[in-house]
RNA sequence: GGGCGGUUAGCUCAGUUGGCAGAGCAUACCCCUUACAAGGGUAGGGUCAUCCGUUCGAGCCGGAUACUGCCCA
């Protein structure tokens, strides 16, 4: 067996072996198998693996390779999404490079463009999957503009439509300059910015002025209307009278309306319907008309007069000089803001009136908060379900049409009619009969798409075989800012159309931050690259660091010395392998030995292990990865490796052939069960030691998940090891603290109290863990060697004659610690012994462990109270 | 403005049926003992943000406060 696990050459060839054997297919399972299924959120085709990647790879790896372990016929569906902003953004960048924009190349040529864009890079971040180890079946990748999901997306539409629940009209909506396209509420930030309030003087028909501020002056010149609050004595007496807008002299009427705040700004309130959300709905109030002063690309249009083709912000300059000049400004302060930023591109976003497609929301969301609500489907952490709840009952109608080209185009066509160029309106599968059809250059929202993925991903419309069988799926797995995105849009798309919740659970993942909780960002300069610490430590100690440094539904901040140290929780788990395996000789009989045969460490692992087990399962049930792979480390580390292996030592290299036997089985079943633990965490390292030691099947990949069994479960040996784990530090301290030479023997004597026939039994554990050489057991009542320090257990001492090396003053320093912290201890038990609702009230269990502590303790008191008495205190 | 988190060792964080406060990194010391120096051993380090409550018992449950972050408007 190598000396190291050499994962950059065993990731690759592992990974292939489990491919060309199909064990990461469902069919790998028998036909009656309970399905588990798993759709992967879809990475951007054109997109490269990230660190978050990384995180929603490895849970979904972990929870496939559990289930499959079960016995399931585990499905993890991979697939990619066209992601339509984002790859056009990287495609106009590239144009732009050339001095082109896609409007100079055209439709067509510019999808060719991006089709040829995708076939280079859209394989990258699936192999940069690979490398993590995921396990997902390769031969049912889907892409979101495949033929079949296409297909899935057109059916959708076209069935909504038919439905009446999807409208074209005139909304505003959040307009990006930028990608000249609408976006959605989802789409745009709000973040509190440093910017100006401009204040000036709103000229009245009859001479007189009303002071009004605003934060985007251009937007004057789409004014419709002043409004004041109905109850301000200030301006009472102009409601009713008629203002003109600046520099266009356009009148409009001074109204009264509720919405506005008396003690903000001035108290008057510039109404600009066409392009702020509040004053859209004030208008609509009012019955207000609506002037756009935009461009598609934010330059100002014919209604902004002579300000005509400037863009937004010289537009806004330019009128502020003008309006000065005209003497009707008052003053310009820095204030902080809300300014909304495209969530893609971080431009500023205007609201603008515009014709969009959308999809009435009421109905469908109500089905989906029906399905949350009847526990049908279930959110991980749970609190989420009240983010869930309250985004579905203030759902705004869905703005899905997108003025872009890369994405499923809207299958409609208008037809002109009474001048009205949309005045007839064709939804359907191909362009209609007759004269005059001009089809739709709008495509939808790549969430749309999305919003079908569980369900078109396996043949939805059709009824394919593999949507009888693996829909509805089992766990949504992704992160928790894309709830409302795609999460809820799924659910709602999922029981609208196939009546079925598209999966039982829901779970979610925080983001990754860097050690220090910041955001991650290549401005920061923070970024971790996964394929670097792949290539650094491998795959396993990276999806182990991501899945055990966080919990559902919180951040996790990525510390890369914990993918050092789990880098080196791999090699410790090798060299436990290693050991194992060198000490195989020959045959071994498979399973353990009969429990009767069992010494007093094998019945201690034994009990340990299957307590692992059960926690293991306990936290794999209620979805703490995380935890569980804590404590699977913790019980290799720190007691199967130091405890039991070393004491195993003895009989490997002393003992009776039964004893090796024996030995040798415990060892491997107990190393073995640790391997399928961990396995669905850091599958390579395990897979390759698991083939170093005797088992059975192929391969760890589809070996079953171990199971807890009660009888192994023994509390007396514990209790027994519990005595050697104490002394054995004990000594360890002693020898420390005396600085004793680690490698010097030396000999103990022992009054062993009430547990004689243990440690006569046992006394190799001090040879083989501490180096005392030679245990002598005292008669009970024999004095106590003079000059020795001691190591106390209940009524157990063992003492360490270190001549020349005791410090009588030392020694009773040390001892006098002791019993401080120990009647410390022992003060408090009693108060809680002593206290009637204690014993009245608490399980027996726990009154029953408290009274043998305090007993450990008060013998342990004692003897080290004899002990300072000997020493002449 | 509303909602939801977080506050535990110097730093980053675990701690999910309430029952002896934990890990990694960092710090100090010792050791190349035949699985492992990518290691082993030992030590120091805590008013679990504050206050009030529930309970025999609270880091954990309830209520308030402070600071901090996120989401929604």
């Amino acid at each position: 067996m190598p000396a190291n696990f050499n994962f950059a050459e065993a990731e690759k060839r592992l990974y292939d072996w489990w491919e060309a054997n199909g064990w990461f297919k469902p069919e790998a399972a028998p036909d009656d198998a309970e399905a588990f299924v798993i759709s992967m959120p879809p990475p951007n085709v054109t997109g490269a693996l990230h660190i978050g990647h990384a995180l929603f790879c490895s849970l979904e790896d972990l929870m496939t390779r559990y289930e499959r372990m079960r016995g399931k016929a585990a499905l993890w569906l991979p697939g990619t999404d066209h992601a339509g902003i984002a790859t056009q953004l990287q495609v106009e960048k590239a144009l732009a490079e050339e001095g082109l924009t896609r409007f100079d190349i055209g439709r067509e040529a510019f999808l060719a463009r991006t089709w040829a864009w995708k076939e280079e890079k859209g394989g990258t971040i699936i192999n940069q999957l690979r490398r993590i180890g995921a396990s997902c079946d390769w031969d049912r990748l889907r892409f979101t503009l495949d033929d079949g999901l296409s297909h899935a997306v057109q059916e959708v539409f076209i069935a909504l439509w038919e439905q009446g629940l999807i409208y074209r009209g005139p909304r505003l909506v959040n307009w990006s300059p930028g990608l000249q396209t609408a976006v959605s509420d989802l789409e745009v930030e709000h973040d509190e910015e440093e910017g100006k309030l401009y204040t000036f003087n709103y000229p009245l028909e009859d001479g007189d002025f009303i002071p009004v501020a605003t934060t985007r002056p251009e937007t004057i010149l789409g004014d419709t209307a002043i409004a004041v609050n109905p109850s301000d004595s200030r301006y009472q007496h102009l409601i009713g009278k008629r203002a003109l807008v600046p520099m266009l002299n356009r009148p409009i009427p001074v109204i009264a309306d509720d919405y506005v705040q008396t003690d903000f700004g001035t108290g008057a309130l510039k109404v600009t319907p066409a392009h702020d959300f509040n004053d859209y709905e004030i208008a609509k109030r009012h019955d207000l008309p609506m002037v756009n002063i935009l461009n598609r690309d934010a330059t100002l249009n014919e209604n902004a007069g002579p300000y005509v083709g400037l863009d937004r912000f010289v537009a806004r300059e330019k009128l502020w000089q003008d309006m000065q000049a005209a003497g009707l400004t008052i003053k310009v302060e820095s204030r902080r803001m809300v300014v909304p930023r495209s969530q893609r591109g971080g431009e500023i976003v205007e609201p603008m009136l515009s014709y969009q497609w959308f999809v009435k929301m009421d109905a469908i969301a109500e089905k989906a908060l029906r399905a949350v609500r009847d526990g049908q489907i279930k959110i991980v952490p749970e609190r989420f379900e009240k983010v869930y709840y309250h985004w579905l009952e203030n759902i705004e109608d869905w703005c899905i049409s997108r003025q872009l080209w890369w994405g499923h185009r809207i299958p409609a066509w208008y037809r002109e009619r009474d001048g009205d160029p949309y005045g007839e309106i064709y939804v359907g599968r191909s362009a209609p009969q007759g004269e005059g059809w001009i089809a739709e250059e709008d495509v939808l929202d790549t969430w749309f798409s999305s919003g079908l993925w569980p369900f078109s991903t396996l043949g939805w419309p059709e009824q394919t075989p593999d949507f009888q069988r693996f829909y509805p799926t089992s766990i949504m797995e992704t992160g928790h800012d894309i709830l409302f995105f795609w999460v809820a849009r799924m659910i709602m798309l999922g029981l609208w159309f196939t009546d079925q919740p598209p999966f039982h659970t829901v779970y979610l993942h925080g983001l990754i931050r860097d050690k220090l909780g910041r955001k991650i960002s290549k401005t920061l300069g923070n970024t971790i690259d996964p394929l670097d610490l792949i290539d650094k430590y491998g795959a396993d100690p990276l999806r182990f660091t991501l899945i055990t440094s966080g919990t559902p539904g919180n951040d996790v901040n990525l510390d890369p010395a914990k993918v050092e140290y789990n880098f080196k929780f791999v090699n410790k788990v090798w060299n436990i392998t290693k050991l194992v395996n060198m000490n195989l000789d020959g045959e071994l009989e498979s399973g353990l030995p009969p429990y009767d045969e069992l010494d007093m460490p094998a019945r201690w692992i034994l009990s340990r292990l299957n307590r692992l087990i059960a926690t293991a399962q306990h936290l794999f049930d209620i979805y703490q990865y995380g935890e569980a792979g804590n404590q699977i480390l913790a019980f290799m580390w720190d007691e199967f490796a130091p405890w039991y292996l070393e004491i195993s030592k003895q009989a490997l290299y002393n003992g009776t052939d039964e004893q090796k036997q024996m030995t040798r089985r415990v060892m491997v079943h107990t190393l073995d069960t640790c391997l399928r633990l961990l396995h669905p965490f850091m599958p390579f390292m395990t897979e390759e030691a698991w083939s170093y030691i005797p088992h059975d099947g192929p391969c760890l990949i589809m070996a079953t998940w171990p199971q807890s069994k009660a009888e192994f479960i023994n509390q007396d040996a514990e209790d027994d090891m519990q005595v050697f784990m104490e002394l054995v530090r004990d000594i360890r301290n002693i020898r420390a603290e005396y600085k004793v030479d680690p490698s010097k023997r030396i000999h103990a004597q022992a009054l062993p109290g009430t547990r004689r026939d243990l440690l006569a039994r046992y006394d190799y554990i001090f040879a083989r863990l501490c180096n005392v050489q030679q245990l002598s057991l005292l008669k009970d009542d024999a004095p106590p060697p003079p000059q020795a320090a001691s190591a106390v257990y209940g009524d157990t001492t063992i003492f360490l004659p270190l001549e020349g090396l005791i410090d009588l003053q030392a020694e009773r320093e040390r001892l006098r610690k002791e019993r401080a912290s120990l009647s410390d201890q022992t003060e408090k038990l009693e108060a809680r012994l002593n206290n009637e609702g204690f014993i009245s009230k608490a399980p027996p269990a726990i009154v029953e462990r408290e009274r043998e502590r305090l007993n450990d303790m008060r013998a342990s008191l004692l003897q080290i109270q004899e002990r300072l008495s000997a020493l002449g205190e």
